[in-house]
RNA sequence: GGCGAUUUAGUGUAGUGGCCUAGCACGCCGCCCUCUCACGGCGGAAACCCGGGUUCGAGUCCCGGAUUCGCUACCA
């Protein structure tokens, strides 16, 4: 690598960042830190029509809770702003004027039902060599009329100028050289009079050239364009300073056809955004990443091994050791589909490895939306309840279901659990745990354990029915973590109180009449 | 339709001519642990797109086909 890697992540601000654009970034992020590079935002609104209010604040708060660091752009600055293309106008204008005096574009004033009607009229219709002669274009029309209708205020677009019969090679990274005819290449707009703008393709390579872009990583989707790039690298004499082109897989449908979509989420019950997005105009909400219970570094390290691997079997790691281990070595070159199920597994094991402590904490909010509140218990009551289920759980709501039953006494009990562990006996059985509890000298698990589990063992007593009897007073159905270790933490009065609680609730399975 | 890319178990992938009777992970199934459900440990089922060729030898190289995906806008 001879000169400062320099990458950026360009989204468009049409809406809530797609998880397929934080790959991207999270790509380009990770080529730049491992190569002490830069990363920079660029934001390319373009495009009036489409742009939505609060996207852009969206796209920096997705990369920020993510871990992916900016060097440089939007939202914090920088020595080539400014990094908002509808503010680069000046710029742009000036590049398109340089195109058209030399000649490598030109002025096309055909509206868009003129070219709605040429393309319903010629098959494969396509703006460029073969037809550029015969529409309303500054190579048709006389200089003076050229002028004349922009004076009047006439609606134009600039096209580039492209020469057929050329072999153009793209170099990719990833893919080798991919070689395209000019031919098939149409005459793209450049720039468009209505609003003053540039379209992507321009301003694109204006942008990446004065910023000093050293890798263009991007999706797949803009392969196709490549060539076109290339071909204006060239136009504006370039090509020295050209950027390398990494075109990344997509990510695909983790079930049917097509790249991930934005519907998909809701269709599949997963998030296909970091954040939780609620639509302005529609206000519809969208669920996010963050809001459904994932860790940021889970989403990180999941989306890495999406098309990407370190080279060996090792899969756990954390955005430093994706850093040091990430290169385009390693890339796949096909669309994967978006296994979300690994990434509930990542999660899990990123929540394993969270302290006790904070995942009390952040378990409080779920007690809260449950409706007990948090405060009636001591930080070190719900610290040990959350410690003695975690492990069974991907995300943090799961430890309601796990440990509802250190907060709320049950009300009811497990149907199939009670016909098969509650007889006819059992309340006098039950009767006498009580008992045998309030006499243990020591309540704490590791005491009270063997003078109960003898008892049943010198009464004759069936172990499986009596415990989970016992559990199923406490718990309120056959699950759990160990029983004496659930009692030690509730007490022995809440015990006991459950115990007769469930005595007086529980009617044997009485035959169907 | 045209152009381009792509192709290893259900999914993500390892594999750069012999070390591949194809490895790892998720998911699935079973066993163990056990008062239960989990976790965990152990084990299992499951793949080289197809057809030619090159080679002593091909998942790996070449050719053809098919597949899938993308692009084909005054959207990015």
């Amino acid at each position: 690598m001879d000169r400062e890697v320099r990458v950026r992540f360009a989204p468009s601000p049409t809406g809530p960042l797609h998880i397929g654009g934080v790959r991207t970034a999270l790509y380009n992020y990770l080529f730049a830190r491992h190569n002490g590079g830069k990363m920079l935002l660029r934001i390319e609104d373009t495009d009036s029509n489409r742009f939505v209010p609060g996207a852009e604040a969206y796209i920096i708060e997705s990369l920020k809770w993510l871990g992916i660091e900016i060097d440089e752009g939007v939202g914090c600055g920088g020595d080539n702003g400014p990094y908002r293309q509808s503010e680069r106008r000046d710029i742009y204008r000036k590049y398109v004027k340089q195109l058209l005096d030399s000649d490598r574009a030109y002025i096309a004033f055909d509206t868009p039902e003129e070219l709605e009607a040429a393309r319903a009229a010629t098959p494969n219709f396509q703006y460029d060599a073969s037809t550029r002669g015969s529409m309303r274009n500054s190579l048709t029309l006389p200089a003076d009329e050229v002028k004349h209708l922009i004076d009047n205020g006439e609606k134009y677009v600039v096209r580039f100028k492209i020469e057929p019969g050329r072999a153009v090679v793209v170099d990719d990274l990833l893919r080798g050289k991919v070689t395209i005819k000019s031919d098939i290449l149409d005459d793209k707009v450049l720039y468009k009079s209505a609003d003053d703008l540039p379209t992507y393709h321009l301003a694109n390579i204006v942008d990446d050239h004065l910023m000093c872009i050293s890798h263009v990583i991007r999706g797949e989707e803009w392969l196709p364009s490549a060539p076109l790039h290339v071909l204006l690298y060239e136009a504006f004499g370039w090509t020295d300073t050209m950027p390398h082109f990494v075109h990344l897989p997509l990510l695909l449908k983790p079930d049917g056809k097509g790249k991930l979509s934005k519907r998909d989420g809701d269709r599949l019950g997963f998030p296909v955004f970091p954040l939780e997005w609620h639509d302005p105009t529609s206000g519809n909400i969208s669920s996010g990443y963050r809001e459904s219970g994932y860790l940021p570094e889970a989403v990180v390290n999941f989306l890495a091994l999406l098309g990407w691997n370190p080279g060996d079997d090792t899969e756990i790691m954390s955005m430093n050791e994706l850093i040091n281990r990430f290169s385009f070595d390693h890339c796949s070159r096909a669309g994967a589909k978006f296994a979300y199920e690994k990434g509930k597994w990542f999660n899990h094991h990123y929540l394993q490895e969270l302290d006790d402590a904070k995942l009390a904490e952040m378990f409080k909010p779920v007690l809260r939306d449950h409706g007990v509140n948090p405060e009636d218990f001591s930080d070190e009551y719900i610290t040990k309840a959350v410690s003695m289920v975690k492990g069974r759980i991907s995300f943090v709501k799961d430890l309601w279901d796990q440990a509802a039953f250190f907060f709320t006494a049950p009300e009811t009990y497990d149907p199939k659990a009670v016909k098969k562990r509650w007889s006819e006996d059992t309340p006098a059985i039950m009767t006498e745990l009580t008992e045998r509890l309030n006499a243990l000298p020591d309540f704490s698990s590791a005491a009270a354990e063997q003078p109960i589990l003898d008892w049943i063992t010198a009464n004759g007593y069936h172990m499986g029915n009596v415990m989970n009897a016992f559990r199923l007073a406490i718990v309120g159905e056959c699950k759990g973590p160990h029983m004496f270790d659930i009692t030690e933490l509730l007490g022995r009065d809440e015990t006991i109180r459950r115990i007769h609680k469930a005595i007086d609730r529980i009617k044997p399975d009485e035959p169907a009449l």
